[in-house]
DNA sequence: TAGTGGTCTAGACCACCGT
DNA sequence: CGGTGGTCTAGACCACTAA
């Protein structure tokens, strides 16, 4: 990581014919072309972060030293900062440096999962920064922390739905993941997760239940695959059978079907996941701006 | 609107012990009671928006002006406006001008209707901005036009749990609107919508069916409320007897239940709404990021 | 106390838009 | 062409954090 990566002349903008609302050309075939020079850093650090040079809950370099590194002022680093921590991926915290961000902490933790008790009041104020003090609670906040039973996990040829919503060929290796969220020892979601076998290695249902804490937490840490955004589908299903017996509902009812495809950096896709909610008690929690 | 109601010494930084990280006294017994300029500048804007000083679709002052109205500097009057055009309350147009948000422009319209027909695709690049053209066409764009048919729209004294979500005591008047949404005429949602009577008065079904266009264009343009944030929570229920006749499904079948609340400015709740959805050739569609 | 992010300013130049 | 938002810089000072 260089000033050299950048494809611009980083002399002072007024010695240079640079600045302005432009930007410069893009290197190496990125698809814009040209972009302002923020964006282009804002590219390093991506890369940095997608390389792993910077991992989930390590320190960044600060401002002043990217911005020497990278020959622009702070404020140009800054701005690619901003709108990294605005899309989650990397966070600010005052005083002691820029973060990786982690699933890992609790902080995020509940971006991806949305299905809340209903005891919990409808109108949010979650849009404001909470008052930042409750980081060491464990399991209080917005969700409720579910206990997991895995029912198995195993690995076996991606049948063609699954391997395009993966970006997969058709057979290629995938792996299987069901199990059943509960609460109170009553179930309350059953799950199917699709894993493309390739960047899952060595996941196995005992690998699963060692694991206390957010299966996004574990495959951040275990196999360097960390989620950054996705894509869902609610739909309401009647129970079948066999969904039925695992929820403990009547077959034929109402159940929250929740398709998820979910992407790492380069948006590209890495996991399929189906989940079926019992919405008696619990329901699904959205919050449009 | 002046310099005045800034609660601050105004004169440039290097002259006044004002500047940092930290902010002046809020005015006017705020909650805060300390913020930095950028937010007391974001204050005033929203008053602006709030008292109808700019209206939704007309342009607010330039960054310049307002840079001189307020005694600051642009940057700081640009930070503010950042923010507002973040939570789509303005938009800023490159070379026009900056604007206020309107339920009536294609862009927005699309953000709080969150059901789209299956063929849609799953992995969404919406996050990126468009290639900014297709402004003009009408009804294209991710989520379909579907035909409203008002099914009555009457006034009536509020129900204690209607009330509570609305910020109004039990009795007070509201407006409660049901209707039923469908595509090729089949219906597809019936919604049932409770508004403030005092905020909707001389709303009435023929108001209703002479408007073609979102139901929050029409608030925003005849009643002066525009919506810019929601709630919603979601569930899979059984169809009940009315349900099933009204929206052409077996009774005791699976329906999405869409709940929301929604607010104009100062999170003031205006509206409650509850959609019940077939959910066979369409689904709710989030993303999560 | 030193280092970090957070705020604010001032000024330059640019791309875009309507006329 | 003049005005608007968009980018970039440079420098000052502040609040917060950890040692």
């Amino acid at each position: 990581m260089d000033a050299a990566h950048l494809s611009c002349f980083n002399a002072p903008m007024n010695e240079s014919p640079r600045g302005g609302a432009g930007g410069v050309e893009a290197g190496a075939g990125e698809t814009p072309t040209f972009a302002p020079l923020y964006r282009q850093i804002r590219a390093l650090l991506l890369r940095g972060l997608q390389s792993g040079e910077w991992k989930p809950g390590e320190a960044i370099p600060s401002e002043t030293e990217l911005a020497a590194r990278y020959r622009v002022s702070q404020g140009t680093v800054r701005k690619a900062i901003d709108e990294l921590a605005a899309e989650h991926l990397l966070v600010r915290r005052q005083g002691r440096g820029t973060f990786v961000a982690s699933h890992r902490e609790v902080r995020t933790q509940f971006r991806f999962l949305r299905l809340r008790p209903d005891e919990a009041t409808l109108v949010a104020s979650d849009a404001a920064a909470p008052p930042e003090g409750g980081e060491a609670r464990g399991e209080s906040g917005p969700g409720l922390a579910m206990a997991s039973r895995v029912l198995e996990c195993r690995r076996l040829r991606a049948p063609g739905e699954i391997a395009r919503a993966l970006g997969l060929r058709a057979g290629e290796a995938v792996v299987l993941i069901r199990r059943l969220l509960e609460t109170d020892s009553r179930p309350v979601v059953l799950d199917e997760i699709w894993l493309p076998g390739a960047r899952f290695r060595g996941l196995t249902v005992e690998r699963l239940d060692a694991w206390h804490g957010p299966l996004y937490a574990l495959f951040e840490a275990e196999f360097g695959v960390r989620m950054i955004g996705a894509a869902e589908r609610l739909k309401a299903v009647a129970a079948d059978r066999s969904h039925a017996r695992a929820l403990h509902v009547t077959e034929g009812g109402p159940l929250l079907l929740v398709e998820r495809v979910s992407w790492t950096y380069g948006e590209h896709p890495v996991e399929l996941r189906r989940g079926y909610c019992v919405t008696e008690r619990h329901h699904y929690f959205n919050q449009l701006s």
